[in-house]
RNA sequence: GGCCCGGUAGUUCAGUUGGUUAGAACGCUAGCCUGUCACGCUAGAGGUCGUGAGUUCGAGCCUCAUCCGGGUCGCCA
C-alpha cells in the first residue's frame, strides 16, 4: 500500500493556484484532506501548508490510478501528478476554487489512523484533546496560519531593526538568577553542586552590558521564562523582540518603534498605522480608563466625582473620601433599557473581583428611577452628583468608591470594559496605539513592606523627581513607557540608569543592603563605573504581538507547541520525573510535600 | 493559594422528579452513486456516563473527595 516518492517531486505549492495556471503540467503533495467519492467521478481534496486543491479522477483517469483514488481515505499523504484545468463547476470557498488538478500519477506515500477529531476548521473540540493531539491540531489551516504568519512577522521585524543598522546578538539562556521580579525557572548545575542557573526572564541585564560593550543598537527574538501562573495570553516560555540603543531619550525610542509597528502592520497586514502615537501620561490613564493600559477604541471615560460626594450622606462615599481616596463615576449613556438590574449585579461582581467593595448605581428608565444609594443624599446632593457626572434620564450611573483611589479607578475602569462588550462599542477591526509614559518609579509591596521597583531597578527617574527619590518615593515618576494596542501591553520599556551614583541610590531606595546589591548585581555596577553611554530600550511580547496582529483570542493558537494551566505540555507530557541517577549526577534530593 | 465554568459513543452534545434496553448529529466500517466541494442514499459497528467512596430498593442525575481541562484574582520587576 505505502509507495515510494520514485521519481516524482513536488513543482507547485497548492494555495497560490488559480485559472491563469491552467494547462500547466505539476507535482503536488500533501495530505487528503476531505474524499469526495462520486462512483464514476472522485474528488481528492489535498492539503499542503500554503492552501487546499481539489483532485479529480473520472473516467477518463487510467484504471489504476482511479482505483488507487478510490482507496484514499482522510490523511492520507500522497504526491500526484497531473495536468491543472479550470474546473467545470467553480467555487469560492476556497482560494483555488476555480481550478482542480487532473491526475495521471498518484502514489499514496502513506497510510493514516483515524484520527481523535476532524481536521476542519468549523470544529468544536476540547482544548485537551488537541493539545494532545497537537499535530494534527496544527494541520487545520485555521490552526496552521498563525505559525506561518508569525514567521513572516518575525522576518518583517528582522528586516526593520536591520535597516536601522541594529545588530542580532545572542544572549545566554543559561544565566544567574537575580532577585526581584517574577519567580525564576532553576537549572542545576552538575560541575558545579549546589549551584543553578536560572532560565531568563527577560535578556535585561545582558542588553544593557552590550551597549556598555560598544554595539550601540541589538535587537533579539528572545526566549524569556517565567515561572509563574499562566493566562490566557501569558504562557511560561514566551518570546520577546528585545531591543537597545545608545545614545538616545525616551522620544528617540518610542519614534524607532512606532517605525518598527508601522513596516510590520503594512508588510503583514496592509495597514496603515498612523504614527506619532498618542501619549498619555499614567496618571492621566488611570484617572480617564481606570486602567495603565487603556482601550482607547471607546469612549466611556471614568469621571472623578470626589468633590460633588465630598460631605455627602451616604456614609461609602463620605469615608472614602475622607480616608484619602475618591469616588469615580461611569455614566453609560441611555443604556438604561439594556442594562438590566441583573446585568448590573454582573458588573458589581467584575467590579468586586478587581478588590472593590461593590457598586453603587442608579439606573433611570422612563418609567421609573432605582439607586442604591439616593436614598442617603439629600435632593441637593443628587442634584450636584448627577450635574457632575451629566446623568439623565435613560442613564446608567456607576460609582466606584474607594479609600484607596486607584483601586476605585481599576475596578470601575474593569467595569468600563465590561460594559463595552456587552453593548458592543468596540469595533474588532481597529488598531489603536497609544503609548502609556511616565509611570511611577516605585510601587509599595504590602507583602514586602517596602517599595519595589514598579518597571526594573535600573529604571532612569524623570529629571524633576531626582531630588525626592529619598524622600517622597511615591511620588517619583521614571523614563518608562509602555506600547498599547487595544488595551492591552504590547511592550515596554525604559531609559536606563548610566550613573553609578544614582544605580546606588536607587538600590538603597528599595532596600537593598550593599552587600545584596553587590552579590546580585555586582559585575553590572561594576561595568558601569568603566564609562556608560545613555541608553535605553524595549521589549515587546511577540507572542502577544502576533496574537492581536491576527485578532486571535488565545496565546496559545500563535505558539507551535504551548502549555497549559499547570503548566505542563500534553502531547509530550512534560514536566516529568527524572531517573534517580540523573538526579544522584546533581546532588538533589527530593523533598516531596506528603499525600 | 482563592473564586467561577466544564468532563456522557472517536468528536460535539441531549438525557424530564432518581426508575425498564443511555439517544442525536458528525466521524468510522460496508455497499451504491459521473461535477461534488460540510456531496448524497442504504445498512452496520461503536458507551467503565473522568475516577473513588457515600445516600438509596434503585444513581448519568443527589452528597463528599479526587483527577483533568478552561477562565480569572493574587502573582507576572
Amino acid at each position: 500500500m505505502m509507495e515510494t516518492m520514485g521519481d516524482l517531486r513536488r513543482t507547485h505549492y497548492v494555495g497560490g493556484l488559480r485559472e491563469k495556471d491552467a494547462g500547466t503540467e505539476m507535482t503536488v503533495a500533501g495530505s487528503v484532506a476531505r474524499c469526495r467519492d462520486k462512483g464514476g467521478v472522485v474528488f481528492v481534496d489535498l492539503r499542503d501548508t500554503t492552501g487546499i486543491l481539489q483532485l479529480i479522477f473520472d473516467d477518463s483517469t487510467d484504471k489504476d490510478v482511479f482505483e488507487k483514488a478510490s482507496s484514499l481515505k482522510s490523511e492520507y499523504v500522497i504526491i500526484a501528478r497531473g495536468t491543472l484545468r479550470e474546473r467545470e463547476a467553480k467555487t469560492d470557498k476556497i482560494p483555488t476554487g476555480g481550478v482542480e488538478l487532473f491526475v495521471t500519477e498518484l502514489r499514496v506515500l502513506s497510510g493514516a489512523a483515524t484520527t481523535p477529531f476532524e481536521l476542519r476548521d468549523e470544529i468544536n473540540v476540547n482544548d485537551s484533546l488537541r493539545l494532545k493531539y497537537r499535530y494534527l491540531d496544527l494541520r487545520r489551516p485555521m490552526m496552521h496560519e498563525p505559525i506561518v504568519l508569525r514567521s513572516k512577522i518575525a522576518k518583517a521585524i528582522r528586516d526593520y531593526y536591520d535597516a536601522n543598522h541594529f545588530l542580532e546578538i545572542e544572549t545566554p539562556v543559561l544565566m544567574k538568577s537575580t532577585p526581584e521580579g517574577a519567580r525564576d525557572y532553576l537549572v542545576p548545575s552538575r560541575v558545579q553542586p549546589g549551584r543553578f542557573y536560572a532560565l531568563p526572564q527577560s535578556p535585561q541585564l545582558y542588553k544593557q552590558i552590550l551597549m556598555l560593550s560598544g554595539f550601540d543598537r541589538y535587537y533579539q527574538v528572545a526566549r524569556c521564562f517565567r515561572d509563574e501562573d499562566l493566562r490566557a495570553d501569558r504562557q511560561p516560555e514566551f518570546t520577546q523582540i528585545d531591543m537597545e540603543m545608545s545614545f538616545v531619550t525616551e522620544d528617540d525610542i518610542m519614534t524607532m518603534n512606532e517605525g518598527l509597528v508601522k513596516h510590520v502592520f503594512k508588510e503583514i497586514l496592509n495597514v496603515d498605522v498612523p504614527t506619532p502615537f498618542l501619549r498619555m501620561p499614567y496618571a492621566e490613564a488611570m484617572d480617564r480608563f481606570g486602567s495603565d493600559k487603556p482601550d482607547t477604541r471607546f469612549g466611556l471615560e471614568l469621571q472623578n466625582v470626589t468633590d460633588a460626594v465630598r460631605s455627602c450622606g451616604f456614609a461609602v462615599f463620605k469615608n472614602a473620601v475622607e480616608a484619602g481616596g475618591s469616588v469615580r463615576a461611569l455614566n453609560v449613556k441611555g443604556a438604561a433599557a439594556q442594562l438590566s438590574r441583573k446585568e448590573i449585579d454582573k458588573l458589581t461582581e467584575v467590579a468586586r473581583t478587581y478588590g472593590a467593595k461593590g457598586l453603587a448605581y442608579t439606573r433611570w428608565t422612563a418609567d421609573a428611577k432605582s439607586s442604591s444609594f439616593e436614598k442617603f443624599l439629600t435632593e441637593d446632593e443628587i442634584a450636584a452628583l448627577y450635574a457632575a457626572a451629566n446623568v439623565e434620564e435613560g442613564d446608567v450611573l456607576l460609582i466606584a468608591a474607594d479609600a484607596d483611589s486607584e483601586r476605585a479607578c481599576t475596578a470601575l475602569g474593569a467595569v468600563r470594559l465590561a460594559v463595552g462588550a456587552k453593548l458592543g462599542l468596540i469595533d474588532k477591526s481597529k488598531f489603536n496605539f497609544l503609548w502609556v509614559t511616565d509611570f511611577p518609579l516605585f510601587e509599595y509591596s504590602e507583602e514586602e513592606n517596602r517599595f519595589v521597583a514598579k518597571h526594573h531597578p535600573f529604571t532612569m527617574p524623570k529629571d524633576e523627581d531626582l531630588d525626592r527619590i529619598e524622600t517622597d518615593p511615591g511620588a517619583c515618576r521614571a523614563k518608562a513607557y509602555d506600547m498599547i494596542l487595544n488595551g492591552c501591553e504590547l511592550g515596554g520599556g525604559s531609559i536606563r540608569i548610566n550613573d553609578p551614583e544614582l544605580q546606588q541610590r536607587m538600590f538603597r531606595a528599595l532596600g537593598f543592603t550593599p552587600e545584596r546589591a553587590e552579590e546580585s548585581f555586582g559585575f553590572l555596577i561594576e561595568a558601569y563605573q568603566y564609562g556608560a553611554p545613555p541608553h535605553g530600550g524595549m521589549a515587546y511580547g511577540f507572542d502577544r504581538m502576533v496574537m492581536l496582529m491576527l485578532g486571535r483570542d488565545s496565546i496559545r493558537d500563535v505558539i507551535a507547541f504551548p502549555k497549559v494551566q499547570n503548566a505542563g505540555e500534553l502531547m509530550s507530557g512534560c514536566p516529568d520525573t527524572v531517573e534517580d541517577k540523573q538526579l544522584r549526577d546533581l546532588c538533589i534530593a527530593l523533598d516531596l510535600p506528603q499525600e
